[in-house]
DNA sequence: CCTTGATCCTGTAGCGGCTACAGACCCTAC
DNA sequence: GTAGGGTCTGTAGCCGCTACAGGATCAAGG
């Protein structure tokens, strides 16, 4: 679709907020913390975004929504900025985070299965006998 | 069961640490947060722990390893505590989180599937295309 | 031109769940 | 007595935001 007849620049911090769904403060924050460049200024010092910045927030956002971490995304974008980046650079990146990824969803179906058998366990009666107390309870001291 | 032999009590804050496993600073944290009480004092000032705290730092510590929340954890002690706890009521403490686990495996699940699609896609070459990229570049303003 | 209300700016504090460190005490052994 | 460990307290830092206070500025209406 062309779209040129909206200029998308020159764009209030809201705006850009507005444009992309991130929250209005997190776009100051990741400006604080390098992942967003420090953006041109109004005569009063409001900061005015591009159509670029919406491109590196997207970015940004997409990689969060992912699950990269900021120190990732930090490394991600050096290797874009600073040019001649390659693509095996940037799968060595997201195989590692797929390694994490894949390490939490072991850790969490793990739980999943401990903490539903115990749970399938329950009478759901009103006594104070309680599977699940059991499992928190058992102490490898005694017994 | 008769286990007054091993006396376990009157002990030093490194012991207690050593004993469950739970990081020194930690046990401070959880008595800070009121998931440990107030243990009673050397003359000089110094935390001395029986038995009870032992089991109470481990029931916290394996409820935290089933990922229940410190919310969640102060609600489990606080139903035993007060006595005349059931089955039900811990029951739907676990049915609770134990959706939150399952909510929280899903949403890895679909990072993993989508980095994973992707990252099979990549070259591995040095190449500057790369798929990841046009997955984090893929701006829904144009195209 | 002036006022009003919305937006912008900055710095800072808070969330959960720890972990660690500084600086003061204290305890034990030699 | 003194050296070294352990303990005490308070506080700051980690991540990834989110929110709020208190001031400056903007845009519209009267």
């Amino acid at each position: 679709m062309p779209d040129d007849h909206a200029p998308a620049s020159d764009l209030k911090r809201s705006e850009l907020a507005r444009l992309t769904g991130c929250n209005l403060e997190t776009i100051r924050y990741y400006e604080n913390v390098g992942l967003m460049p420090d953006p041109p200024r109004s005569p009063a010092g409001h900061r005015r975004y591009g159509r670029a910045h919406v491109e590196r927030l997207s970015f940004v956002m997409r990689a969060r929504e992912l699950g990269f971490t900021m120190e990732e995304i930090r490394g991600l974008l050096s290797l874009v900025d600073r040019g001649g980046h390659t693509c095996a650079e940037v799968e060595g990146v997201g195989r590692h985070h797929l390694g994490v990824v894949r390490a939490k969803i072991r850790d969490l179906q793990a739980i999943e299965t401990r903490l539903s058998d115990t749970i399938a366990r329950c009478s759901g009666a009103d006594t104070p006998e309680c599977p699940l107390l059991d499992v928190l309870n058992q102490s490898r001291l005694r017994a």
